[in-house]
RNA sequence: GGCGCGGUGGCAGAGUGGUUAUGCAGCGGACUGCAACUCCGUGUACGCCGGUUCGAUUCCGACCCGCGCCUCCA
């Protein structure tokens, strides 16, 4: 039995699929207007866990990952830039699709674009006009009207008095309260714009979730994921709109990933401490970023530090160093450590309990190794690497990820060298002259690993 | 001000009404020519104060502190 955490009702609850053995999921995914960041990274490898987690619990899963190609932020970019917005978009959703490649996160079933969905999203508009949830304003946009909805708030606790009695909300002359959002934008002149019945323009943010949900997914579905701060108001937005144009419930569980930090405080730009992926996948392999994110709960707050990645580094080269010139055995039957890795990851996925479990499973193959057992060494590393997988982590071949060119000055066949060297030298017992050759490596950040099958080594 | 989350050993980070989390770092030992890797051993841990209980870090209440959201934001 799967238990998940949902944000509706703050517990935790038995996961129960509409339809027995599918999962359908919907989370936000990008606005494409710039690279991805470390927060984009969390959700992305959150949700990619899970649904990695979801299949290997024998699921089938439908994740719909929507990508928003049409925004003021967009629009706003490219006329810094002095490009065509589509142009922007298209460079930013490769960039995106190779960060995740790297992070080793899975491409979703579907990515929609809101673009390609104008027409559905017209027409969801349109029914929340027809039936009075919506109303065309006088300065040719399209609201919302919070208080056609009454349960609106329930996903963010908030209540309607607090929020149109808050300062904060954009309070405008056309609408008819301050909390209503904006379905449909008039287009400015010059603007690229789309044919609606209420004049040129463009979707607002969120309706292009709920119309792209309720396409790829249907009117109710089982997951909908996405950042904490898309908690307020963009989630509780979708669910007013499409509960209110379907009539029906929209989402039964409703997952938010945490807030990423650095160094104690908020990342954020005007702090100057906003990191995207690929800065920090310039500085640290991106499996160790992956085993960061993965290490800590889903749901908690993480706070990314060079200190915290290089740990995670430490510690995924323990790993790896259990799976080192060792073939893991095929066809291992399932043993112990699956059923405690699936009964920690069945309580909300709980993922840093699942890596204890695999720092077991490393704890064995090592004593076997020590007395000799070789197959029981192969068999436990065949374990090991099939609940890594479960995670996206441990894939490589041990040398593949010991020997990574970080961009350092010597080649791998510079280093072969050097270690041939020592080894005749060490063989002459010419001890001082094999140490110096040691340290040099180490200098050049090279670490050597002497064993019974002779000298391998690694970038540390 | 409103809503919500959290305070675990040097650090990171799970979890539990009574029994070892795990990892990193440290220390001692084994292995090694010396190291590295690995193994074994090691650490008054659960914010504060009350309450419930045979027993609470784990449940309840108050308090202190930190954080997030309330505006575009993953």
């Amino acid at each position: 039995m799967i238990r998940i955490h949902n944000t509706l009702t703050q517990q935790k609850e038995e996961f129960k699929p509409i339809e027995p053995g599918k999962v359908r999921m919907y989370v936000c995914g990008m606005t494409v207007y710039d690279y991805c960041h470390l927060g984009h990274a969390r959700v992305l490898v959150a949700f990619d866990v899970i649904t990695r987690y979801l299949r290997h619990r024998g699921y089938d899963v439908h994740y719909v990952r929507n990508i928003t190609d049409i925004d003021d932020k967009i629009l706003r970019r490219a006329d810094e830039n002095g490009e065509v917005y589509t142009d922007l978009t298209e460079r930013m959703i490769a960039a995106m699709h190779e960060d995740e490649a790297r992070l080793g996160v899975l491409s979703p079933t579907e990515e929609p674009r809101a673009t390609a969905y104008i027409d559905e999203i017209v027409a969801m508009i349109h029914k929340l006009v027809a039936s009075g949830h919506a109303y065309a304003a006088d300065n040719g946009d399209v609201y919302f009207a919070v208080e056609s909805y009454k349960d609106y708030g329930k996903l963010s606790k908030k209540k309607l008095e607090d929020l149109v009695a808050g300062a904060r909300v954009d309070v405008q002359e056309a609408k008819r309260s301050p909390a209503d959002f904006a379905l449909w934008k008039a287009a400015k002149p010059g603007e690229v714009s789309w044919e609606s019945p209420w004049g040129n323009g463009r979707p607002g943010w969120h309706i292009e979730c709920s119309a792209m949900s309720n396409c790829c997914l249907g009117e109710t579905f089982d997951i909908h994921g996405g950042g904490p701060d898309l908690l307020f108001p963009h989630h509780e937005n979708e669910i007013a709109q499409s509960e209110c144009a379907n009539g029906q419930a929209f989402v039964n569980t409703w997952m938010h990933a945490g807030a990423i930090r650095v160094n104690k405080e908020k990342m954020s730009k005007s702090l100057g401490n906003f990191f995207t992926i690929r800065e920090i996948l310039e500085k640290y392999p991106p499996e160790i970023v992956r085993y960061f994110l993965v290490s800590s709960h889903y749901r908690s707050q993480v706070d990314y530090s060079e200190e915290s990645l290089a740990e995670a580094g430490r510690t995924l080269t323990k790993l790896y160093h259990a799976l080192r010139g060792i073939i893991p055995a095929k066809d291992v039957a399932e043993t112990d450590y699956d059923k405690r890795f699936d009964e920690v990851m069945d309580d909300d996925f709980n993922t840093a309990g699942a890596i204890a479990v695999l720092h077991a499973v490393a704890n064995e193959i090592n004593q076997h190794r020590r007395e000799g057992k070789d197959e029981e060494a192969r068999q436990a590393a065949a374990v090991l690497v099939r609940l890594g997988g479960v995670l996206g982590l441990l894939q490589q071949d041990p040398e593949a990820f010991f020997q990574a060119d970080t961009g350092g000055e010597l080649t791998a066949e510079d280093i072969e060298a050097m270690i041939q060297a020592r080894a005749e030298a060490r063989k002459a017992k010419n001890f001082a002259e094999g140490d110096r050759i040691r340290d040099e490596l180490a200098e050049k950040g090279i670490i050597l690993d002497d064993s019974r099958e002779g000298t391998t080594w690694r970038r540390g």
